[in-house]
RNA sequence: GCCCCCAUCGUCUAGUGGACUAGGACGCAGCCCUUUCAAGGCUACGACCGGGGUUCGAAUCCCCGUGGGGGCACCA
């Protein structure tokens, strides 16, 4: 396959989520595995709606994916600029050429008229509301003429008026649509700049796309992109239509208010949100990945498998529901695919977050006990925090032991101190054999015995292993806690 | 209202006319392992939206319904 140009275009309008999110890997997927470009563009052409900040958020967004792209407005790159703002005169240009092969018409109708207009179509209870053409009779040397006198205009693409356009996307085929359900749509507002359709098509073809990847919301006005290729007699680029994410009921889109919902939940679309949840780009990628990929080999892929099995032949054209549980399956499974230097690396963070004082000499140990227990990285937290801290104060009913009482679970406590303060060394290998005979003899499960002992050493009553645990504790610190478990329990 | 798109287990999907007793993954349930919690292993439950065609034969092709989604802007 030839090298592909992909570009993802998002406008800085609102926050960068999962469906642009994975608009942005496949597009990333294509051009590595093929060995071409992934380009960023911004479509900034409606300044009313603009958002300051959603720049940087979808360059942050890509960055910690590690989809990074290769041209954008902060990489720079051959074609450039890569923010439509900054392309005025580009696309002045071609509509003027549009104008000229006579594809398209100055119209100087007011908002007001096209309300007005739009009102008598509604109340005649039209099939398809749309502009009436009035503009389209207006001789060309006339409305050259208004247009040098200053007269506000913008510029409208010629719709056939009858015939059918075929259009092809490569995840459905053939997509007909009979020319009189189309409209005369505006290319260049009387603000002077385009509209998405001029820009977007004037700017894959400038940037030499081969691949357009973009929603499914793109599918209504297809024809008039295809239309606007075609008038310009571009070649035409692979066009896929990826669909949109459900809630995670199936029933319905993603919405404002179901986004809401997620946070509540503990989880979010929004993919500057998932590093402070604890979540890794490689579980977040792998997650996205699979709605809309069908992937025929095993499921749990790094970027790099991604890239060789790549493919938009296997694409999916129907919606996909959001699933957050399995966003945690892969999240945890990429955890245990680290390594135990990186994994503490990224762990460190979420502890030094939380105030505490981490040595990566103990941290290093500490990691191999919890990797299998996280599913986020911040569940480091509730699994490992009593590592590093001075002393742990449990809740002394959770030191008495399952079917015993305080005075029992007392006397097992003192036993264990005394066994274990007569060993030299805490070690998992010294500890656990006279502590497993004393079991034995005592006629208390291990459950009873190792739970009271856990309780007190770690603070809490679910732990990572607890002699391997007891180790990286130190004697000293295992011993003193386990003195103060005693007296809680003397004081029950 | 009109136009367009989509339709396999609860969810993500494999399947491109016979290899389908419809495969995998998540979740769920059980068992094993086990000092807690996990992880891991094994097992179970679980789907071709409905109706018509085409064909010797349909999850696969066609039509009509139904359901879901998108669009009908000087927004993208």
């Amino acid at each position: 396959m030839k090298p592909a140009r992909t570009r993802m275009a998002p406008s800085p309008t609102g926050r960068f989520h999962l469906g642009s999110a994975r608009t942005a890997l496949f597009d990333y997927l294509l051009a590595r595995k093929t060995g071409g470009q992934f380009i960023l563009r911004l479509e900034d052409t409606d300044q009313k709606r603009f958002v300051p900040g959603s720049e940087e958020e979808i360059m942050q967004s890509l960055d910690w994916l590690g989809i990074t792209p290769d041209e954008s407005p902060v990489h720079g790159g051959p074609y450039g600029p890569y923010r439509q703002t900054e392309r005025r005169e580009i696309y002045h240009r071609h509509a003027r050429i549009l104008v000229e092969k006579g594809y398209a018409y100055p119209c100087f109708c007011t908002p007001e008229r096209l309300e007005k207009s739009r009102q008598q179509q509604q109340a005649q209870k039209v099939d398809r509301v749309k502009y009436d053409g009035l503009c389209r009779a207006i001789p060309p040397d006339l409305a050259a003429k208004r247009i040098v006198s200053g007269e506000k205009h913008v510029i409208r693409f010629k719709m056939p008026q009858d015939g059918v356009t075929t259009a092809r996307d490569h995840l459905r085929g053939d997509i007909v649509t009979e020319n009189k359900h189309l409209d005369d749509y505006v290319l260049l507002k009387s603000d002077g700049l385009p509209t998405y359709h001029l820009a977007a098509m004037v700017d894959d073809h400038e940037m030499q796309i081969t691949h357009v990847l973009r929603g499914s919301e793109w599918l209504s006005t297809f024809p008039l992109h295809v239309n606007i290729v075609r008038a310009f007699g571009w070649d035409e680029p692979v066009w896929i239509h990826l669909s949109v994410f459900l809630k995670p009921s199936g029933k319905g889109k993603m919405s404002k208010r179901e986004s809401a919902q997620a946070i509540k939940d503990g989880y979010s679309i929004f993919i500057t949100d998932m590093k402070d949840l604890g979540y890794t780009p490689e579980g977040v990628l792998n997650w996205i990945a699979l709605m809309g990929w069908g992937v025929p080999e095993d499921d749990v892929m790094t970027l790099e498998q991604m890239i060789e099995r790549f493919n938009i032949d296997s694409l999916t054209p129907s919606p996909a529901a959001i699933n957050f549980q399995k966003l945690d399956h892969f999240n945890g499974t990429h955890i245990r695919l680290m390594t135990n230097e990186d994994l503490s690396a990224r762990l460190k963070p979420y502890f030094v977050a939380a105030g505490l004082n981490v040595r990566d000499e103990t941290l290093l140990k500490v990691t191999p006990l919890i990797r299998e227990r996280l599913v986020t990285l911040d569940d480091c937290l509730a699994f490992a925090r009593f590592f590093f801290e001075e002393v742990v104060k449990p809740n002394p009913e959770d030191l008495v032991a399952n079917g015993l009482d305080a005075k029992q679970s007392a006397m097992i406590a003192r036993k264990s101190y005394e066994i274990l303060s007569g060993l030299s060394d805490i070690a998992h290998a010294v500890v656990e054999p006279p502590m497993r005979a004393y079991v034995d003899a005592s006629g208390y499960t291990a459950g009873q015995v190792f739970g009271i002992l856990r309780v007190a050493v770690t603070g809490q009553k679910v732990s990572p292993p607890l002699f391997e645990s007891m180790e990286i504790i130190g004697r000293e610190k295992v011993l003193s806690r386990l003195r103060y478990a005693i007296e809680l329990l003397d004081g029950m």
